[in-house]
DNA sequence: GTCTATATGCAGATAGAC
DNA sequence: GTCTATCTGCATATAGAC
């Protein structure tokens, strides 16, 4: 499932064949078909990767105690994987391209689940700092992380995932809580 | 070309058979090959219509006098695509994440060139606003183009594009001229 | 469970009649 | 220039020995 997940980011998922999967996982291309019966389940096997990836990063952003300083966190993570965004693009966002694609079969909408549980996230980690609308700013966030990888990628330049990174840390800075009584009629 | 173009935006790259092509285009199998010799000549020759496309509309963005304005209209027609993106994403972003998995030959390469023109028209209209950092500004405008696309795309809502989209015009009105003399030392 | 050998289908590409 | 028929290679998938 690691060498699935590894190699189908690395090369595209329609690009990718069973036998590039098996040799990196070390094991004969009959073998493979013993634990998935189609790639497509390979890819979903692929799929659950990522998912098992967000859940500990999330884990281990929650260890913080201020919601921003986790939002700020995650986008630092974000700029450490700036050389491999570069060469390869986001796992998730790419793959969410790919199989968008696929008329048939229903992982495109798993990509997508993956991703709303990111934007679902950081939606939550805004309304704890008690910002409005924390699905919108949720979604700038997301956004802004799949533009920049995508530009990265697409110009072969790490440093973008720097510098736009470095605006989306200013942006969450400057993030004001909204005056609480803001009129006198309150109660 | 045009029919190239089409299909291999709504399809995918890797997903896409010359006899989807041929089909869409009208004309027999083996006659594509008389004036595309390999299937990569027919992915280049719709890189050229992308490439005619974004001519034609920089060129109707530039009868508009201000720069502002030509930006805000950019941003408007990313708007008015919204249903084409929700369902198969920006054709040029989705096609630069498709050919940056390739390896062999070099249209990756093509695809984010197509994408730097655009960058560089829109960082030529930041800089007659007079705006410092120009190229920073329309990598943050473009990153936030493809991001909402993909975002569009990968959970297939067409809001997305009118939400994010919103967000982009409110921040080009926003962004303010330097003050021209800060500092008494000058001159 | 593991692995080799093989079947099947299809996409890219070509030959050659018209 | 146009089109049909066909070749070739390769990727998914399977059969079956071990």
């Amino acid at each position: 499932m690691a060498a699935a997940a590894r190699v189908l980011h690395e090369q595209g998922v329609e690009r990718t064949t069973l036998a590039d999967i098996a040799q990196a996982a070390d094991v004969p291309v009959g073998n493979v078909y013993y634990y998935f019966k189609t790639k497509d389940e390979l890819i979903q096997a692929a799929l659950s990767e990522h998912s098992a990836h967000l859940d500990q990063l999330t884990a281990r952003l929650e260890q913080m105690t201020d919601p921003r300083a986790r939002l700020k966190a995650l986008i630092e993570t974000w700029i450490e994987q700036r050389d491999l965004a570069a060469r390869r693009g986001c796992p998730t966002g790419t793959l969410a391209v790919e199989l968008d694609k696929r008329t048939e079969g229903d992982l495109d909408a798993e990509a997508g689940a993956l991703i709303r549980r990111l934007l679902d996230w950081a939606s939550g980690q805004f309304r704890e700092l008690g910002l409005p609308d924390p699905d919108d700013l949720a979604l700038t966030l997301v956004a802004g992380y799949q533009g920049m990888s995508l530009m990265a990628n697409a110009l072969r330049d790490p440093g973008i995932m720097s510098r736009e990174g470095d605006r989306l840390l200013r942006w969450v800075d400057t993030l004001q809580l909204p005056d609480r009584n803001p009129s006198p009629r309150t109660r």
